[in-house]
DNA sequence: GCCAATCTTTTTAACGTTAAATCCCAGGAG
DNA sequence: CTCCTGGGATTTAACGTTAAAAAGATTGGC
């Protein structure tokens, strides 16, 4: 069906012009573009005659063409950070994919920056490809208080939307977040719903506004059950400091029997400090993650933890940026969407192990 | 010093033109062109006084205009898949990283391609983002025996590479490949120096050309150290079919003692498996996978694997084109490269845990 | 001092598209 | 019958770049 007739205009570069849908239809290249861009300028007779040109030759406009005309490529850029060895593969590969093909369905493509690390480096990268190819907006991740890319990309102009809140309380900007909160706490009444009293949480520093909000899901879920507050941790987001935070619960003289993690690695820490006492999570000590990283499902016991609707997240994203670029300013999108709970071995007390 | 002087430039949307360089540079367009593009047409004293003022005013080639007049975009397109569920991210989101670092080195930017899954569909998305794009080359991944894709490509004329051999022989395919046969071998020489006589494979079915090539690898360590080699399951990849398969080979009369994996999914599926049977990896039976994904470096004990040389491969890759690119067809590039032993607890008999 | 040969620079045209201006023609008002 | 109106088409010009052709400047030979 799709590569029977693969080349049936004599066109040299398999590119169909404009102009030689007009001949074909016989009238000019300007009514071809009126008859696919503006509809309702052209005769509806002519613009069949037209539209079945254009299917028969099988045109698509050329986007160069385009861009150059219209300052406008129908390219959205992203940044891709470098995944840290120590990190359970923060999902960029499942949000980029999401966000392309969102991008695709909407008519763009997705472009990838690269720039040394660091706000600077990022944002000269962002001004050279603006520079070079009339990029029509821009996807950051990962933005946090007074981010200077946003300020960047503002003071130019240009659309873009982010993954993550703005956490300056600035309404002006477009964002799509996943409600942390909302996830934290679910996951914390759910160990709570097992029988746990003695609830711990591993988080992030207070300079991370993410954790920050994870953490206050946490507080939430306990105050509203009167479950104790004091086992609380903030720490870097590594396996190391999740196992060591893990280890200092478990000393104290009335212990976690259940932590709550604000991210896989962290969880995976706290199983490897389990390991190591030979208690068995789940069954001795429940845990839960958040980010359903791969490595989540493939541990044993499986590792309960919230799956962000990262296909959502790179649709409304999208939808942002789109409905900026066609210079819908006054209302941008903030969406806040719902993690799901994923509830695996390592928050569950049923017997996981055969014992030998 | 980045963000000083953003708007130095008069101009309207921060856009420096040629003809505004070669005005201040008291020269035509064209002289400017040729000074960027073909040095040696231009007089030195009047290059400098160009390449001055092309500095002064921070002028960046508008590459709309260029794609459009030389049909080159300097776009390099790739396709990424889905990830599935159950596999231990395959690395995806690192290669493309070090796709586009090395696609923006050499003064290209990566595109993503967006298609239903299946061949078909995947032609058909490149057919359509090269008629309207022209883009420059395509980068093809997991690439097998008859692919359609290459068969396409070629016929297009278009320059291509492949992460991934032709395993047709075919000569004029230019790819870059880790040596996952020497990768396996270094693998079971690993365990067979920790003294281990039983080494076990799991891999995949024969069709896989890539898993073939894995398995022959052990088969030759195995050879000649004069090891049994009946101990071998050919599946598919993922954690189940590697825990069964594991089970199956320590239900054996003479069980294995080692087990050599082909991914690190099936690894994980063996250490669940030996989690069941309450066996110890490393101390008991030593594991090893194949491909280094986050998680193993996450699970404990961590797990031995091999760590392909990404960064290598995505340049290279984009050295491959970058050359069929400068119409250098007669000799393109094979790269084999050689993947790296990690070696973590679950090959080694030291303690990994402390009983209860 | 004149012509040819060479080096350097400019002019012209084109890549494919589209906004803006222009042209054309049927139908209605005066 | 002329003039106006306006929908519907076409022409013009421009987006920024570069290959090719043309023009201009410089040098050397005789």
């Amino acid at each position: 069906m799709v590569s029977q007739h693969t080349s049936r205009g004599p066109a040299p570069h398999g590119h169909v012009t404009l102009a030689q849908v007009a001949q074909r239809a016989g009238v000019s290249a300007q009514s071809v573009s009126n008859a696919l861009n503006n509809p309702d300028r052209v005769a509806p007779e002519t613009r069949k005659r037209i539209l079945a040109a254009v299917a028969e030759l099988g045109y698509e406009p050329n986007l160069s063409a385009r861009a150059l005309r219209n300052r406008s490529s129908s390219l959205i850029a992203f940044k891709m950070r470098p995944s840290r060895p120590d990190k359970a593969s923060l999902l960029m590969d499942d949000f980029l994919y999401a966000l392309n093909a969102a991008a695709v369905e909407a008519g763009y493509h997705l472009i990838l920056c690269h720039a040394e690390d660091g706000q600077a480096g990022e944002i000269k990268a962002y001004r050279d490809l603006l520079k070079k190819t009339s990029i029509d907006a821009f996807i950051l991740a990962e933005t946090h208080r007074n981010d200077d890319r946003v300020a960047a990309l503002r003071s130019w102009g240009v659309p873009f939307a982010s993954f993550g809140r703005s956490w300056d309380g600035d309404d002006s900007l477009a964002w799509v977040d996943v409600d942390g909160r909302a996830g934290t706490r679910a996951a914390t009444e759910h160990v709570a719903a097992q029988g746990h009293r003695r609830i711990g949480h591993i988080g992030w520093p207070a300079e991370s506004e993410l954790g920050q909000e994870r953490r206050e899901g946490w507080l939430e879920a306990c105050r509203q059950r009167d479950l104790e507050t004091d086992l609380q941790a903030a720490v870097v987001d590594s396996l190391e400091a999740g196992r060591q935070a893990a280890h200092r619960m478990l000393d104290s003289s009335r212990p976690a029997t259940a932590l709550v993690c604000a991210s896989d690695t962290l969880a995976l820490g706290v199983m490897r400090a389990l390991h190591e006492r030979g208690l068995r999570p789940g069954v001795d000590v429940a845990i839960t993650g958040y980010d359903d990283s791969p490595t989540a499902a493939l541990v044993s016991p499986g590792l309960t933890t919230l799956r962000q609707p990262i296909d959502e997240v790179g649709r409304h994203l999208i939808q942002a940026v789109d409905r900026l670029m066609a210079g819908d300013t006054r209302d941008p999108q903030h969406v806040l969407l719902e993690p799901e709970l994923i509830v695996r071995g390592s928050s569950l007390p049923g017997p996981r192990t055969r014992e030998p």
